[in-house]
DNA sequence: AACTCCCCCAACCGCGAACAT
DNA sequence: CATGTTCGCGGTTGGGGGAGT
């Protein structure tokens, strides 16, 4: 089979295989675009990359799929959607075309057939709320205001996406169900929260309780002199956030 | 045995993101 | 910043082969 300017298409011979193998031991993964003139074969740069991804890497689990990676598969979609290249991710061994192949063909089948049997004659399939991570940090500029008794400061802290700084530290998965709630309106789009916590000493520093929804951060301080928070940044520990706080 | 149907999975295609110039 | 190139992903296709008749 012969695509334009004579490039093969469909199934792979051993031999190409064999080419494709020993240019990416001698190269390395990478520069799909090179690769077929370094292997000398008659095939795109996708085709080799995919056939590489898929089938020929050594660390390619074969085989059909545990009950254990099936439940994985299945909590997993629940959470991410038809995201497949996470969700192989999570699975050593396994490629998304894996993963997508199976789901299309077994898991989802049962996953319907269960929710069917569930919901007797309800044919409705409920829409699946994808919680997609993506790279979020904390404007480093937030507004604030002490109220002297209580003596707390309320901080409102908002969303940025990508000005990383390297001063940060892991956000602490809060174990507080409205903490929980507060945090997941600001994953979830809200624009910002306000959350309220407790000066400590003359020169504060901004200090976490324990299952706070937040770590101390660094050097960050609230700087009297100048009346502003010296540098409070945070990351957002989205995967593990997602994965202990949504109910499967 | 011959034929049809259907399932599975490898491979392709199109598109958006990331990167280079 | 604009444009071109490459990469990576998800949706889809099609051929091989097993099951059923």
């Amino acid at each position: 089979m012969e695509g334009f300017l004579g490039v093969r298409k469909g199934a792979w011979t051993e031999e190409e295989d064999n080419l494709l193998r020993q240019c990416v031991e001698k190269y390395g993964e990478g520069k799909w675009h090179q690769v077929p003139l370094r292997a000398g074969l008659n095939r795109c740069r996708k085709s080799c990359r995919l056939r590489w991804l898929n089938y020929l890497k050594p660390s390619i689990k074969r085989g059909g799929f545990t009950a254990d990676e099936v439940d994985l598969i299945i909590r997993l979609h629940k959470l991410l959607g038809n995201r497949w290249s996470l969700i192989a991710g999570r699975l050593p061994g396994r490629t998304a075309n894996d993963v997508k192949n199976n789901w299309n063909s077994h898991i989802h089948k049962r996953v319907v057939s269960c929710k069917e049997e569930v919901k007797g004659k309800a044919k409705q399939i409920t829409k699946i709320n994808v919680i997609r991570p993506r790279p979020l940090t904390f404007k480093k500029n937030v507004s604030w205001s002490i109220n002297p008794s209580p003596k707390m400061v309320n901080i409102e802290v908002q969303l940025g996406h990508g000005d990383n700084d390297s001063n940060h530290s892991a956000l602490t998965v809060p174990s507080n169900e409205d903490d929980i709630l507060l945090w997941k309106d600001l994953l979830n789009g809200k624009e910002s929260i306000t959350v309220a916590q407790e000066l400590k000493g003359p020169t504060t520093t901004f200090m976490a309780e324990e299952n706070a929804p937040w770590t101390k951060t660094g050097d960050h301080f609230f700087d009297d002199m100048h009346g502003c928070w010296g540098d409070l940044s945070f990351d957002v520990d989205l995967w593990n956030f997602s994965n202990q706080n949504t109910k499967l």
